[in-house]
DNA sequence: ATAATTGCAAAAGCTTTGCATGGCC
DNA sequence: GGCCATGCAAAGCTTTTGCAATTAT
């Protein structure tokens, strides 16, 4: 019973479709949290076959490589992954840790047309990010 | 020889003044790097009487906390450090990793105001921060 | 005087790496 | 069959920690 959208996705990039890559890819889908390696691994140990975290780390960076994931930094240590590939921004808090997507049109907009015509000498802007950061109203049961 | 505007931030912030921490903070504020840890250990081997590494991130870690200093990330595994504490924007190398900071009263409003008016369900804002991805034109040798 | 900081060394935490085994195309 | 991915364990790199000795106030 895998998750068929993980399969398209990794047969479109033109990755060899493996159990760990599928269970990897399906998790990080579903869990909305941006998860870190650590997390994917958990929640793989209670659903799926275990899968070891160097092995996780492994496929991660190949998703990242192949632009299925990208990496999200946060204070914490640890790098969490997300596998929304359109333009978005991250909601953050730092005490909690907790990551959420904001997406929000008007803004790509603003930040788009700003970039397209600053200029910036000795720079050539090629992208931005842009992190919002406060709390959650309902923290969610850590 | 010690950097007075080190002497004089340790003591207005009520921290103890020490050569230690003059030393890094001198360093710290000289050095237009966003330096990390590694960086200012080096430096200061060479420019100063020997702080070890361990000192250094005790230093460094009382300073953030003591808003003297902000942690910067990027997307290397090390922490930046940045002693310019008013509102700016990174321009970012990920190739070179190099940093430098952006000064734009004019995204500050856009943004400032954006964000006033912006309301996101479930979600408090306190700050934002943003990082421009591009090329420097002129890498220094690094 | 005494409370905080330094120095040293060890440990911790996350991530990467090497290499033999196994599995996908 | 051949090449790529996995599994396991060890290593790597940055940062943190503990504690005794030292120093600033």
């Amino acid at each position: 019973m895998v998750n068929k959208t993980a399969v398209r996705i990794l047969t479109e990039k033109g990755l060899r479709v493996t159990p760990q890559r599928t269970a990897v890819l399906d998790v990080t889908l579903n869990l909305n949290n941006h998860p870190s390696a650590e997390n994917i691994s958990e929640y793989l140990r209670l659903n799926y076959p275990h899968v070891p975290i160097g092995t996780v780390y492994k496929i991660l960076e190949a998703f990242v490589a192949n632009g299925i994931l990208s990496r999200v930094k946060t204070e914490n240590r640890q790098i969490r992954y997300d596998p929304v590939m359109e333009k978005h921004y991250h909601l953050y808090n730092p005490d909690s840790d907790q990551i959420a997507d904001l997406f929000d049109a008007d803004l790509n907009k603003i930040l788009e047309n700003y970039f397209q015509k600053k200029i910036i000498p000795g720079f050539t802007i090629k992208d931005f990010y842009l992190q919002v950061v406060g709390n959650f109203s309902e923290e969610p049961a850590s």
